[in-house]
DNA sequence: TTCTTTTTCGGAAACGTTTCCGAAAATTTA
DNA sequence: TAAATTTTCGGAAACGTTTCCGAAAAAGAA
């Protein structure tokens, strides 16, 4: 496992070192002849230059570093394909780190990837992330970092995000429009501002449509299908069932789908379902899921690219990329086609 | 974004570099008093020492790769959160790559990460993976790699699996316990071998119970639902239905479901089912989805242990790690309860 | 006190590159 | 042919550490 260096190269040729480095950054003061000859002999001594050098050489890590709350579920797993694609086009190495939807967790792979000299950062804050001053101080210091998915519209950097309000807007208007008259929302923690910019859709839906306030609720429920289920066992035993729910994201829809199917509940016929955040499970389960489609791939390849600017070029002015989702109608807030409206 | 550097440090306080290293790393030749001074004025003046010159210096990145086919799935990324434990515990970096299940892609993510000189690799191969030459080429000149779940059992390296055959029998006896009659296996590729594998736990299954030719079958469907829907759909073309299947994992198990369903057939009552590989959406679909529930995180953790030893002791002889699963049995493969056996 | 041993520290080389500077060689111009 | 310019290359410093070696300082033994 001995790995053959410049230097090798460089006696073997009897060239000097510099001359090795010339030809192999394609660098003009080299004859080309040589250049030819090094690259062949490199090539055949087996000759790889070493990362860890040129990046202490030039200062550049050529690595860029990624945090993200979780990629159990495929949205981050889907963004982060995204981002690679761009980055591996450009020879940067992508470094992932998850937090486990821990803040402390967080600052520290943070932490840790600055340590490791990565040339910049893209960065998905865990819930109740309370880093973010950190993290906007080293954004005004001149480190490169890009936010992305879970931040406010108005962070003074740059970001890449689904305009959640709009689409919160157009999961519930489509259910207003579907008949639906007695319309809830299961939102997510009241502190995630994904899920307060969807509830503040769903309310201008519902001030748009002068539904009255009898007729709508909002329920905090969470990020999981358990929360789901357990909004539902509380309707049933409270005798308020609403004719159609919009959840936080499809996994609270699939458990709230599970839960009323349990109680002998029919979707959509008693009550109709729309997720968010679409998953592929959406088409698989019974009846199948009406969701928002996030272009996480999209996502993550802007992503790296204002990243990859900011790199380059340096900051002038932050960027914000609000990026549009696709309503996807199906079996599950469908209204019976017998009825007429 | 200026580092601050040893020298910085070792001129504020009249000291040699040296000096500030042992403070650091801890060397016994050094006062008590100097080192708490130096660690104390370090850390005022913001002085972290630079990874990549340690490495250079060390010639070890404290990095390690780990392989992917891909973590679009919940499996890989279990794992991975396994393996990150272990190796964040003993300041270890893990750089993530993932391969789009593209043998070329994975070879240029491994040769990437040697080129990184990472100091250890977990690699879990995709499909149809031609490159398993190269990386015991580099195992064997003494590169620590430990292998993960897609591998052969008698593969002459360190890896982690899952005893497959076991459970794949297990899951098929289960099938034959309830006292279904006709039942049929959906296989992965041929060419996988976690696939061949489960597929001779259910041969011998068969065997065991001694199940005639005519009363189960074995059908090559895929990795993915959709595999599970076509399959689905043949079967009833061709009149040909079992009363029980068991599918290569969770994802074909839900299309074979949800192609069942939509034709009218109830399960578990016509046809059974059991899945592989449990996914958290097991619990969720109707009917619940029995499965095999795979230790993710454990494996990840005693890949990462089998990599960190190899890394600081050498290899001596190749260790081979099976785990075991669990049979979760639910809705999807328990027989009308009226019924005796 | 003097000599030996131990503790503590500084100097400098090394890790493998890139890059600046200046010089030699090749080419062009006068 | 000589001078000026351009092309090509080597030497050496720099990146920020660790570590070896030896020397100075402190402590212990005689």
């Amino acid at each position: 496992m001995k790995h053959v260096t410049i230097k090798d190269v460089a006696k073997r040729l009897n060239v000097s070192i510099s001359s090795i480095s010339r030809a192999f950054n394609d660098k003009y003061d080299i004859k080309k002849e040589t250049k030819e000859l090094i690259l062949k002999t490199a090539e055949e001594m087996g000759y790889h230059p070493n990362p860890i050098a040129q990046k202490l050489s030039q200062n550049k890590t050529f690595n860029i570093g990624v945090v993200v709350p979780e990629f159990i579920n495929e949205y981050y797993s889907e963004i982060i394909i995204g981002i690679q694609e761009v980055f591996m086009a450009h020879k940067f190495q992508v470094l992932i780190m998850q937090s486990d939807e821990n803040t402390d967790q967080e600052l520290r792979n943070v932490k840790t990837l600055i340590n490791s000299m990565v040339d910049g950062l893209i960065i998905a804050p865990t819930l109740k992330s309370n880093n973010m001053d950190f993290y906007l101080k080293q954004y005004q210091n001149g480190y490169p970092i890009v936010f992305m998915s879970r931040v406010e519209k108005n962070l003074p950097a740059s970001k890449v995000l689904l305009d959640n309000e709009k689409w919160g807007f157009f999961a519930t208007e489509h259910l207003i429009r579907q008949g639906y008259k007695k319309i809830y929302h299961l939102s997510g923690p009241k502190f995630l501002c994904v899920s307060t910019e969807r509830t503040k859709g769903f309310k201008k839906a519902m001030a748009k449509h002068k539904i009255s306030k009898d007729n709508f609720k909002i329920i905090e429920a969470g990020l999981f299908a358990k929360n789901g289920m357990e909004v539902i066992e509380d309707l049933i035993y409270n005798r308020d069932m609403p004719d159609a729910i919009f959840c936080f994201n499809d996994q609270v829809a699939m458990g709230v789908i599970k839960k009323l199917k349990s109680n002998g509940l029919r979707v959509p016929e008693d009550v109709a379902i729309m997720g968010h955040t679409e998953t592929r499970m959406a088409e698989l389960i019974t009846p199948q899921l009406s969701s928002i489609f996030q272009p996480t791939y999209e996502m993550g390849k802007k992503t790296a690219e204002l990243l990859l600017k900011l790199i380059n070029e340096g900051s002038d002015q932050p960027e914000t990329v609000l990026l549009n989702g696709v309503l996807n109608v199906r079996e599950s807030s469908i209204r019976d086609k017998s009825v007429e409206f």
